[in-house]
DNA sequence: CATTACTGCTTAGGGCGTAAACAGTACATC
DNA sequence: GATGTACTGTTTACGCCCTAAGCAGTAATG
């Protein structure tokens, strides 16, 4: 379960890319990385990633919880494969022929709605720069939209970079409002927000804060629009495109 | 410790406003919330945001955990308290008159600023909207730089959100990508990324990947320049412009 | 058949958050 | 000044967590 020095992953992963035979002695085994990692998924999309335990998974596929760990060298591990398997549940993502900018879009779009569909991905710490299959996936895929384009590979991963952590934290961001509208796990409730504000702050030292209190923004109902997250999107891209342009005058 | 009526927060939550009068009756208390948040941070600047727990704070102020109970409900509530007490601590920034701008730009870096200083704070899931005093007080100078614009007080809010958080989420990868190049705590250094993504990965099914690999991105030496950060940052304040002019025609 | 490598299991240790019960303290009231 | 009362910090204890260690069983290898 330690690392294998062909990658310099760990055990697990590389048995997740696929790259890794069984040993061929022992008994047969009576799971495979993939039961487990998916048994994961199911626990988190039902009782959230806060009920990912060690046992919680292991009970989910009626064996004991120290049985993981002939599969995995450690939770954290089993985290990150875990949230793998929950980002590509979303379906893969195939580049198209609609121009960089509309592809680029849809890729966005994409991983979006991986957040969409299993929102306790966004609740899981990242490690580290990723290593994990449909998370290299999806990247590939957003490379190639960048394929017939004037930047450079080091402007490329900028670009990915760049992309991603927006929609990453718009996703974010739009389900904490989700969750505090719905008003279940969250501490202020969205209806109550402005009033809770305006108990614990004076018009004198907020003005500009009262001003968006008094005008009730936070007792709309409505969900944040994709209208927001399109726009930001979109000045994105303008952004990137403009880099082109300097590129290849 | 628990809600007050008058405001719906927990009563650390107003304390830290200033808001609630100590009782008068019992014992001198040994220890002030402030003191105990603080003792929080500096358990978080040396030793990180994993090893904050109850004991340790405790033992920094060298009393037992249960007593931090008297001042705090729980432990999500201690570090909701503390990660705003490490957000203030990047010095109040104060909004000037440059115009909506570059003050809004200076925010932004005055954001990016108090995440460098306190890096630890990007690790600390964000459980909904903020509530907690310098959070809000930055929200406040925030729209601030919005006050002349022709903006709805909704669509200040909209701004708020989308700049603070391409904010966060710039400041979280840029800090992923300084670790994995210091090397110390992720799982796969740098200047090994592009060797350990070659080894399970196939140029025929990732060419795209692998045309980033073959340029050694992966092994520059230089962290991820402001240059990017600022870049980014100008796309979407020239989409708010975009906005605003088509408001005041 | 004996060896060997691997399986899953049970047990145990250390850490965590926190509920409960307790003895001591300082103000409010008489 | 005496008493009651509300509040203090502490000790103890429970349940949950991750996981190291040791164990009996299994299947391929020699």
């Amino acid at each position: 379960m330690d690392e294998d020095r062909g990658t310099g992953l760990p055990a697990s992963f590389e048995v997740a890319w696929g790259v890794r035979d069984r040993p061929t002695k022992g008994p047969k085994r009576g799971l495979s990385l993939e039961q487990i990692v998916r048994a994961g998924v199911t626990v988190a999309k039902a009782e959230g990633v806060g009920a990912l335990s060690m046992s919680r998974v292991a009970k989910e596929l009626g064996t004991s919880a120290m049985a993981l760990y002939r599969y995995v060298a450690s939770k954290d591990e089993l985290m990150q494969l875990i949230v793998d398997e929950g980002l590509g549940e979303a379906g893969t993502f195939e580049v198209g022929d609609g121009g960089w900018r509309t592809e680029l879009e849809r890729w966005a779009w994409a991983e979006l709605d991986a957040y969409r569909r299993n929102p306790w991905i966004l609740q899981v710490p990242i490690p580290g720069p990723p290593v994990t299959p449909r998370n290299i996936a999806f990247l590939e895929q957003g490379l190639r939209c960048l394929a017939g384009t004037p930047l450079s590979p080091g402007e490329k991963m900028s670009v990915m970079l760049t992309l991603t952590s927006y929609v990453r934290s718009w996703a974010s961001v739009s389900m904490q409002v989700n969750e505090a509208m719905s008003s279940n796990g969250t501490l202020v409730p969205m209806d109550r927000y402005g009033d809770v504000l305006a108990a614990v702050t004076t018009p004198e030292e907020f003005p500009a804060l009262h001003e968006v209190i008094a005008a009730r923004v936070f007792e709309e109902e409505e969900e944040l629009p994709d209208y927001d997250f399109v726009f930001g999107i979109a000045r994105l891209l303008d952004g990137f495109e403009a880099l082109m342009a300097s590129r290849d005058v």
